[in-house]
This record gives C-alpha cells, sequence and structure tokens, in this order.
DNA sequence: TCGATTTGATTGAACGTTCATTCAAAGAAG
DNA sequence: CTTCTTTGAATGAACGTTCAATCAAATCGA
C-alpha cells in the first residue's frame, strides 16, 4: 500500500497529510511536532492551521486517510484463488526482506495505535480498522469454504486469530533487534493452516 | 506479578521506581513527568536526579527492575506439570475478567515497547526480556516433550508463536473498545494446542 | 474591459505553557 | 563539623497555537 498513496496529492489539504505522512515516518510520533510538517511540506506550520483544527485532528485525519485508501484497494471484491490470496497476504506479512517502505508503514501505524492507549479517538480508529481488516480475511475464508479450498471451519475466529498474530508480529519486530523467531512463526502458522483449515488431500 | 512488586520498597532507589511504575500506570508513558513522580513519591522531583542521571535512565531502570522480579518469580525451574502450566498460562493472558492492576500492567509495558521503535535502549531491553520470556515457555513445553504430555515438536517454534499470540493480545486489547475476538482467539488457540502439540490420546 | 472588492492562502513573529534539568542552599544524621 | 539527602527556585529549550499582515486570484459592478 504505502507506494501508491500520497503520489500525486493535488490540493493542499492532501499535501498536508502526505507531509505529515512522511514527517511520522521519518520522526515518529514522538518525534512530530508541526515545525518537521512545515519542513517536509516546505511552508509554513501556521499554514496547516488553516486546514487542521490542531496536530491531533490532522493526525486523525492522515489515519482515516491511509484506511480509506486500504479499504478502496482491498475492499472486498470477489475472491477467485481463496487459497492462494491466503498465502500471498501470508507472505506479504512475514517477508523479511520487505523493502523498508512497506515495515515503515506498518511501523508508523503501529506507534499511532499506541497512542490509542490513552486517547478514545485514536482508539475508536483502530476499533472500526481492525474490524474492516478482519472482515477483509474472513470474507476470503468464507469464499474457501464455499469452493471447497477450505474444509468447515469459523472464519470469523480463523481471521481474528491471524491478524492478532499479524498485530503482534509487526510489534515485535518493530520493538525488538530480534528476527530469527519470523520464520519460526510463519512456518507454525502454516502448520495450523494446514491442519485446521485447509481442506484435507482429495475431500472435494 | 504486579501485586508483590514495590510492595514494600525500603530504599530511596526502590520508592522512586516504584513512583514512577505507579505514575506510568496512571498517566501513561506520555503523560509522565518528573512533576508526576515526584508526587507521587511525596517529594521533591529533583531529588529523583540526586539518584538517577535522568528520566529515561529512570524508566529504562523501572523496566529492569520489573524484568528482573519476572525472572526471579518465574525463573526457570522444575516443570512439574507441563500440560496444566501452559493451560494455567493460558487462562491467565485470555482472562477477560481480570483485575484491572494486571491488564494496567501489561498496558504500561506494551506503552513503553512502543518506545522501542524509535529508541535503542528500549529495544535492546525488549529484544532481552522477549528472549527471556520465550526461554520460559520454551521450558514447559520440552519438559512436556521429555514427559510424553506433548508430541515431538519444536518448542522454539512454538513459544515464539506463543508469545507473538500473546503480544498481538495484549495490543489489540490496549488499543480497541472490543473485547469479543477474544474469546474466538483463546478457542483457536487451544485448538492449535490440541492438534500439534499436546499429545495423542493414550500414545504414551 | 477595467478598477474595486472580496476571498482564501500563506507567512513570520510572538505568546504562553510545559517540562526536563541544574544548582545553591537548607536540613538531618552521626 | 562533615557528609549525605532534600528542596525550591530558576533556567532554558521545545512546542502548539494565535494572529495581524501580505499576496494572488477570483468575483463583481459599471
Amino acid at each position: 500500500m504505502p507506494s501508491d498513496v500520497f503520489d500525486d496529492p493535488t490540493d493542499t489539504r492532501e499535501k498536508i497529510l502526505a507531509a505529515t505522512y512522511r514527517s511520522l515516518n521519518e520522526h515518529g510520533y514522538a518525534g512530530l511536532t508541526m515545525q518537521t510538517i512545515g519542513d517536509e511540506l516546505e511552508q509554513s506550520p501556521s499554514l496547516v492551521y488553516h486546514h487542521y483544527e490542531n496536530k491531533d485532528a490532522l493526525v486523525l485525519a492522515c489515519l482515516e486517510y491511509l484506511l480509506e485508501q486500504f479499504e478502496s484497494e482491498f475492499g472486498n471484491d470477489a475472491v477467485d484463488d481463496p487459497k492462494g490470496q491466503l498465502e500471498e497476504i501470508l507472505e506479504w506479512w512475514f517477508a523479511t526482506d520487505v523493502d523498508d517502505e512497506w515495515h515503515g508503514f506498518l511501523t508508523t501505524i503501529l506507534e499511532l495505535r499506541a497512542r490509542a492507549v490513552h486517547d478514545s479517538e485514536y482508539r475508536e480508529h483502530f476499533t472500526r480498522s481492525d474490524r474492516i481488516f478482519k472482515e477483509s480475511l474472513a470474507t476470503v475464508l468464507r469464499a474457501g469454504i464455499d469452493s471447497g479450498a477450505f474444509r468447515e471451519c469459523d472464519p470469523d475466529a480463523i481471521a481474528e486469530t491471524l491478524q492478532t498474530v499479524f498485530i503482534g508480529t509487526v510489534l515485535r519486530r518493530s520493538s525488538t533487534d530480534d528476527d530469527e523467531w519470523l520464520t519460526d512463526v510463519h512456518a507454525e502458522l502454516d502448520s495450523y493452516l494446514d491442519s485446521l483449515v485447509h481442506a484435507r488431500e482429495r475431500s472435494q
């Protein structure tokens, strides 16, 4: 996702969101000041106040924008190859050699998630975004069950589980220097899916 | 763990750590000021500087203290009932009606973990603490394999996976308003352990 | 068409606050 | 008296936010 987002923002509001995102990426939330946003924007920090109420409103708007982007990209359209799609998602998630843009994106979102702990506006956002993301996973699973690629299982429970693992993975990757456990977890998750989700050989 | 920690700190340094922990719990890292620590301590903020270099050194010392506490409590002593112990850990983790002290503790640690994203000192701490915690889980698993309660499986990989799920769970709980997914994830994790870790009926 | 007027965008300077940190001096203990 | 502990006041930097002042473009009236 990170690539195409904010690629050619035409209007000022969008430019500001882009600058906010870049600034967030570079300095993290703790290092995010109206000044760095202004620098990134190559315009005065005061300009931002002409378009957004205050700093938090700005960051929330940025978050909202990214979510909309996700929705329009991965919005639940028809799933043609559930098994392949699930594998693809896992590959994506566990890729170790992934370019830093994607990892930076995840880390940025993660840092904002930490703010949700003590800020209800952020919490509401992530409650919603988790629901959307989970639904997106569950859709793939349901399609697989319908097509016989997956056995009769609880798509919602599995989607929630996958999401929890994903989130845990992102957090661990961003907050430790180790990476070796990644392949272990990936392998275990494959085993889990193999034995509980993927249809048994020649059962359909 | 939260209960007994900092229960009767005798010397000043420990009192300061206790006050830091309480302040962290109440206001979160973002709201942590030398002033609130002083208030909690019922002494002047300047006193803290007589004992600790600066704010970050203090928070890191606090984190370190909590980790030592964990090590001395759950340090790898002999495991007598691996299966029961594993279940106990899971119950603990997924308990929804848990008193807020435990949840507050996890949330506090989590918030500090978010700092690790942009601060290598914190990152080093969590790298180490993850390793310790994982080893603690792996010890239980290894004991189970030796005793025949668990089948031949990769204890390290499973421990890493469990830990990833745990961390993901804590993060999701602390950053969203939902809780329903908790039981789903717990159930899936049980299935996973049942089919891949627990020994088959009457196999030993 | 051309000047006047409004509107929105943009800026730089300034304000007020919060906070970590320092330090000289007071207090307590032995 | 000396040493360690503790304090209150002061410092200085960082930062979010405000605002009066420009400026360009659009709108309008005649």
